[in-house]
Order: structure tokens, then C-alpha cells, then sequence
DNA sequence: TATTGTTATACTCTATAACTATA
DNA sequence: TATAGTTATAGAGTATAACAATA
């Protein structure tokens, strides 16, 4: 005979609060990208092209397979907000980087986004240091 | 002539530190469902079933359509790991629950998960509490 | 007529495997 | 032979629109 497996596991307070500011901080970004007609993963790739960025530097920074940054890198290609150039040091490498209509909806994205930005503004000076401080412990 | 759009926005450092805890929760929620041969949504439903729940309430509490979370439940049907039952007091209704095997496939994803508990776990009582102060005041 | 849920469809993300070109 | 990137393919999440059954 099978016992019942029980209730799951009940999560503590800090748990929940941080279930709760991962959520809505995932939200606000895929609703802010949607708002300037981006997927999250566009508006991500978009983001880490402060500086040109080789294909396999994006998908090692994303996690995910070089083929995933191909497909991502064609679409804002066609879009006109990304571009493909070659290295000049190494006939296989392409890097990918903003141009400037790019940038323009990258920052529409941001001010769009604002979430990480108005959470920190309800603290005060102290409170975001301290908040910070313990985020950084946390996460080791 | 156009002016260059100039740099996007430097973040301060504790919107780095949000950051940084969001996409390393992110990953990791992904990482422990893989690990039980789930994808992240359907470990996100099937974790929201410690009552059997309505189609269109599941929607609404992931924030998606109603014609994706049939979509994700039929999978889970197929997987033996929850089950659409008919509501009694409403013919247009379903419930959807977690079996027995979905009960145990979740207990695992939760262990194998543990990254909010790992995190919490690395700061004393106070700091948690206080933790969970700040992101509370900051979540307003 | 409104609501719950499903089906059909299309687009995107994602990974794996096989491939091209270069190192 | 190894590496950077691409292509082909397939599974899954997502939304929209049209639909069935019920309220």
C-alpha cells in the first residue's frame, strides 16, 4: 500500500517575500519589453550590447546554446536594432552589436521597465545599502 | 542630422544586486525542473495545486491565457502527474489537481530546487527578517 | 448574452545534431 | 582536429481568434 506524499513544503516569510519580488520583477520585464514590441529575450540580448559581443560570449552569458543567439541575433537584425559584423582577428567569429535605432528602443525598454528603479526609490539611502548588503550575503 | 542616442543607464548597485538574485532564481527554478524532467511552467502549475484549481483562476494567477494552461494541463495529464476533473456545481468548469505521482514529482523539484532556502539559510534569524522587511517596504 | 474551457494557428524560445568555414 | 557560428528540426510556451457547452 502507497501512503498519501503529504503536503509540499510550506515556505517561510523571506521565502515568500522573495518568491513575490522575482515574480513581479519578471513580470515588469516581459511588460516592459512588450511595450516596446520585444520578447524578454530580445530585449536581454539587446541590453548586453553596451559593447560589440561575439555570439558565443552572449550565449555563454545568457546560458543557453549558441544556435538560440543565432535565431535571436537574425531577428533584431530584421528588426534593424541589431547587426552582424565580422572580426577582422578571426574569419569565424561575428560580433553582434546595437545600432542606433537599437539603442533608441533599448532605453524606451528601460524607462519602460523602471521596476528594479522604483522598488529601490520606496528606501531610503540606508535601507538600499542595507538591502544590498544582504542580497550580496545571500547569494554567497 | 541625428545626435547619437549615447549610453543606456548605469544601474546603481543595489538594482545590480536585484538583478543578480532574480537571474540566479531564475535559473535555478529552471534548472530543478529540468532536473525532475519538467519545464519551468509546468513545475510553476503544478506547484500551485495544493487545491485543485480552476482553469481560468490558474490563468489568472500566472498571469497568462486561459488556451495555455490547457495546453500545460494536458501535458501533465499525459505525464500521470495531475488530472482535470469535472466541477459539479458549474458544467462549463474544470478542476485541475495534482495525482499522487505529481504530489512526489513536485517534492522533488522542491529539494531540488532549495536556492530560496540555500540563500535565506546563509543570513541569521534577524537578517531574515529584515530581509524580508525591506523587500516587503520596497514591493510597497 | 456571458462565461469556461478547448481547438486551431502562428510566432518565439529552446536544445540537439549536423554542417560550413576558419583556426 | 578544434572552434565559431549557422541551419534544420522538434518540443514547448505564449497569444489571438473562433468555437462548444453551459450558465
Amino acid at each position: 500500500m502507497t501512503l498519501p506524499s503529504g503536503p509540499v513544503r510550506q515556505a517561510s516569510e523571506v521565502e515568500s517575500a522573495l518568491f513575490d519580488l522575482v515574480d513581479q520583477y519578471d513580470r515588469a520585464y516581459e511588460s516592459a519589453a512588450a511595450s516596446v514590441s520585444l520578447t524578454a529575450a530580445q530585449a536581454c540580448v539587446l541590453g548586453r550590447l553596451d559593447q560589440p559581443c561575439g555570439m558565443k560570449q552572449l550565449a555563454a552569458d545568457l546560458g543557453c546554446d549558441a544556435s538560440n543567439i543565432t535565431q535571436i541575433a537574425a531577428r533584431l537584425e530584421i528588426l534593424g536594432l541589431a547587426r552582424r559584423s565580422p572580426d577582422p582577428s578571426d574569419g569565424r567569429a561575428r560580433a553582434l552589436s546595437r545600432t542606433r535605432e537599437g539603442t533608441k528602443v533599448y532605453r524606451r525598454f528601460e524607462r519602460a521597465f523602471g521596476f528594479a528603479r522604483a522598488a529601490v526609490d520606496r528606501l531610503t539611502p540606508t535601507e538600499q545599502a542595507r538591502l544590498s548588503e544582504l542580497i550580496r550575503k545571500a547569494l554567497n
